[in-house]
DNA sequence: ATGTGC
């Protein structure tokens, strides 16, 4: 495949076959080799046929193959030049994201109590597959309360503050959600597991500010060297699964009778002012305002772990997903468009004084928050003026080992002594997950900020550090 | 990611 540097951390994949606009890919040299190896920069390729897409199909430096797009994959798509809707670019954890809780105590104020902290947080915090949640079980109109509401309706019932809504993208509900368009079965699947992490890569990590890199901008948000904060990386479970499942199957169908061909069946697609795009992005809304309230209701039980070992209080600085995609306005050759934004495993990461951030970070920018693997740093980054990629940026380190191969190739009691060493207390992991999700399955997050940085998608301003860890 | 397969 043909790379053609282009300045610093960005490659051009130039249009070829059927490519309606090229690929771009942000990248270091070193992690370009990740990339080429695992056929995502070929799912680059094959999203920059979308119909509608403009300007370039782009890629994160933490980018990974995925389900039709790849994950670290950004698409826009024109919604009033034939541009489609597709469950494949937001991905089949809909709305899976990450908060940041920030305390006011230092981690030298911690030694001795963080133990008994995640003992409390171990038996808190519901995980794993299947049912169990922090909201034992919903009935059927406080799950519509959830799917249109989001954040906010758990904040109305007692879990959390009105000041916890302003720190979540859309306010903690995403305008539009069509609660009737989410199938029984998702609903089903949903209404027992509001507030639980699920498995995989999603955790509560308590870790403290390890460097702050922008001073002012961290100041703003409250983070010095030594804070301890709570990462939350979670989605919406079997509801936006199901959700998925049910969209990629509709369209798989439907699309041929719009005239759509495309290169890959797991792209499937339908324009955006359809009734099947209409039908999915209100679905979608109400699976991204599930993913919302399930990461409040994680927070209201970690705060109630704090609070019990006189922690104090836990302050949210950011609520932000990675899998969505939004209607938003962009310039596209100098003219403002109305855009179908797909974000998959990508983070939106407005500029300071856009008008969706709360009057507060305004000056500031989005706080970014970019989770590590299990057991390494993770990182709150700002948005920024002049950023490619209608303002994204990368969400994670990015897998490099699939879980078959980590499964083989990792001893297990090295990864134990490892974190052992490292001092990170672990909870609730199974050896098989654990494994699964050991830092050498991941790139190297430090390096994949850097590009980040350097791409001009968005600047660093504080690395974490993990205490100890919930996993998933 | 996922009641880890339709």
């Amino acid at each position: 495949m043909e790379l053609v540097p282009q300045g610093r951390c960005r490659w051009l994949l130039p249009r070829q076959g059927q490519m309606r606009v090229p690929g771009v890919v942000f990248a270091t040299r070193s992690l370009l080799p990740a990339a080429v190896g695992d056929r995502s920069l070929d799912q680059v390729v094959n999203v920059a046929c979308l119909p509608g897409i403009v300007d370039a199909s782009y890629a994160m430096p933490d980018v990974h193959w995925g389900y039709g797009f790849p994950i670290g994959g950004v698409a826009a798509t024109d919604i009033e030049d034939e541009g489609v809707v597709s469950p494949g670019g937001v991905g089949f954890d809909i709305s899976c994201g990450v908060r940041l809780l920030v305390s006011q105590i230092h981690r030298n104020d911690l030694c001795g109590e963080l133990g008994e902290l995640m003992n409390a947080l171990g038996r808190m915090i519901p995980r794993g597959t299947g049912p169990g949640g922090v909201l034992p079980r919903c009935s059927a109109d406080e799950l519509d309360d959830i799917l249109v509401a989001g954040a906010a309706h758990l904040v109305a019932r007692g879990m959390g503050t009105p000041d916890d809504l302003k720190r979540c993208e859309s306010g903690g509900t995403m305008p539009g959600a069509g609660p009737e368009k989410v199938s029984t079965r998702a609903r089903e699947r949903g209404a027992r597991q509001v507030g639980s992490l699920g498995s995989g890569n999603h955790f509560a990590e308590v870790q403290a500010v390890d460097q702050v890199l922008d001073p002012a901008t961290a100041e703003a948000f409250g983070l010095r060297t030594g804070s301890v904060c709570v990462l939350v990386h979670c989605g919406s479970r079997g509801l936006g699964h199901q959700v998925c499942t049910d969209y990629v199957r509709l369209m798989d169908t439907a699309m041929h009778r719009y005239g759509i061909h495309v290169p890959d069946r797991q792209l499937a697609c339908v324009p955006v002012p359809s009734a099947e795009g209409e039908s999915y992005l209100a679905a979608m809304a109400a699976a991204a305002n599930y993913g919302m309230a399930n990461r409040q209701a994680l927070t209201h039980a970690i705060r109630e772990a704090f609070a019990a070992a006189g922690l104090g209080e836990l302050v949210l600085l950011y609520d932000v997903s990675h899998n969505l995609a939004k209607i938003e306005t962009h310039p596209v050759d100098s003219h403002l468009r109305t855009l179908c934004v797909h974000r998959k495993g990508a983070t939106r990461a407005f500029p300071p004084h856009h008008p969706e951030l709360p009057a507060d970070l305004a000056p500031y920018g989005q706080p970014v928050l970019v989770p590590g693997s299990m057991g390494t740093a993770s990182y709150v980054l700002v948005g920024v003026e002049a950023s490619p990629a209608f303002h994204s940026a990368c969400h994670g380190a990015g897998r490099v080992l699939s879980r078959h191969a980590a499964a083989r190739h990792i001893p297990i009691e090295k990864l134990r002594s490892e974190m052992a060493a490292a001092g990170i207390l672990v909870r609730g992991a199974s050896t098989r997950g654990l494994v699964e999700e050991a830092p050498e399955s991941y790139k190297d997050v430090d390096e994949v900020v850097r590009a980040c940085h350097e791409a001009g998608l968005a600047k660093p301003v504080a690395r974490l550090v993990p205490l100890g860890v919930v996993k998933g």
